[in-house]
DNA sequence: TGTACATCAGTGAACGCGCGTTCACTGATGTAC
DNA sequence: TGTACATCAGTGAACGCGCGTTCACTGATGTAC
């Protein structure tokens, strides 16, 4: 058993749990504080003796998630090494599994209309995790002639916006209407991605 | 003046209107019936007299987006012939422009939660406007040998998948922490990635 | 060990609010003669 | 052209609901002596 507070124990970490199974349930507008607190077995009013409200309780469940997203694409990356590319592929993978296996972080995160700069700790742990994609793009692109190296921002800001694209469109509602699996679409496009910048061999 | 009907005239798409401005304004969930009525000037109860409910003045909103949406790649990719390459990239920068110019409209179809397959017009609008996509992908995979040539609709998947990506990540917020346009940022990936399959000079 | 006290997590009732939806109605518009 | 009638788009009042938030409180837990 885990330590247990005066009364109910762990409230606020229930509190963000419950946000979490309500928002992957019902989607970000499916969410309320009132809800939760109830998944939590808990009045509605003893929320705010651990948040300072509705929002507040969503950018924690959002900054939880970032901060997971960030340790993941690290364990990824460093997991690859030391080849530049087989670390950025294992970080590409990662990001897919993320939103995957913790669909109401991914959501909070990036599909509940709250700003990363909401608190300085939200916008810290967005920062953080912006950091390791960029460092993983850094690392890869020293293999590519520097005259024709796109900037390492760019580069990642592609591959971001690929598997962000990938999880929205294919990754939700399963299997719509795409006749490929979520994890072949992105891994398809970033492997022709990577070919058109010069680092994996034309026919291979 | 355009035509008017027995009281308000057009009150209908005045109805689509309004919830398309309210969506903009305050993202998916901000958008209120009761709210859409006022702006048009209207008690919320004559809003049933032309939709069932709430969810079906969204849906039909995100039906006409659909709509425009294919009539403006149709358009594009119709422009660029008879060279398919120069028809592909015109398409995809179609995309973006259409989700500058029409944000409650993309909010509506991607963003609102709203089945695609709700109701029947709604699932033929984003049928056509998939399609579209795939015709153009089609068209240029013809240029790549056989042997490695993606399917079309992987192909056309994976444009869409980063311009939806690009659309999401950098082109809400104004300008959040990127620093690239969302246009360059979609037309170097899109360059990046032909290039990936074969159709553009590797040193070009 | 036992008692008196302080802390503070969670209660329960209440609030004002705007929501989506319903209903019988009214009165402007269009139509038949 | 003028009158009587039918249509039906929009009204206005009402509903039940669940929301986020507030407040004075209570009572279990922890602490000092």
């Amino acid at each position: 058993m885990a330590k247990r507070g005066y009364h109910h124990g762990n409230l606020r970490q229930a509190l963000i749990e419950g946000a979490l199974k309500l928002i992957e349930a019902k989607g970000p507008t499916g969410f309320t504080l009132s809800e939760a607190a109830k998944t939590a077995g808990v009045t509605p009013a003893a929320v705010y003796r651990h948040f300072a409200g509705r929002e507040d309780l969503i950018a924690e469940a959002a900054r939880q998630g970032f901060e997971m997203f960030a340790d993941l694409m690290q364990y990824a990356f460093d997991k690859g090494q030391p080849s530049a590319l087989a670390a950025f592929e294992a970080t590409g993978r990662a990001y897919l599994a993320f939103a995957r296996k913790h669909p109401g972080h991914y959501i909070a995160m990036f599909e509940s209309g709250i700003s990363v700069n909401r608190t300085p700790e939200l916008a810290a742990a967005s920062a953080r995790a912006r950091g390791v994609l960029e460092k993983a793009a850094a690392n890869l692109s020293e293999h590519i002639p520097e005259s024709k190296r796109p900037p390492a921002s760019m580069f990642s800001a592609h591959i971001w916006a690929l598997s962000h694209g990938v999880v929205e469109l294919y990754a939700r509602n399963a299997g719509a209407t795409a006749p490929f699996s979520p994890e072949d679409l992105l891994e398809t496009g970033i492997g022709i991605y990577l070919r058109g910048l010069g680092l994996i061999e034309p026919d291979a």
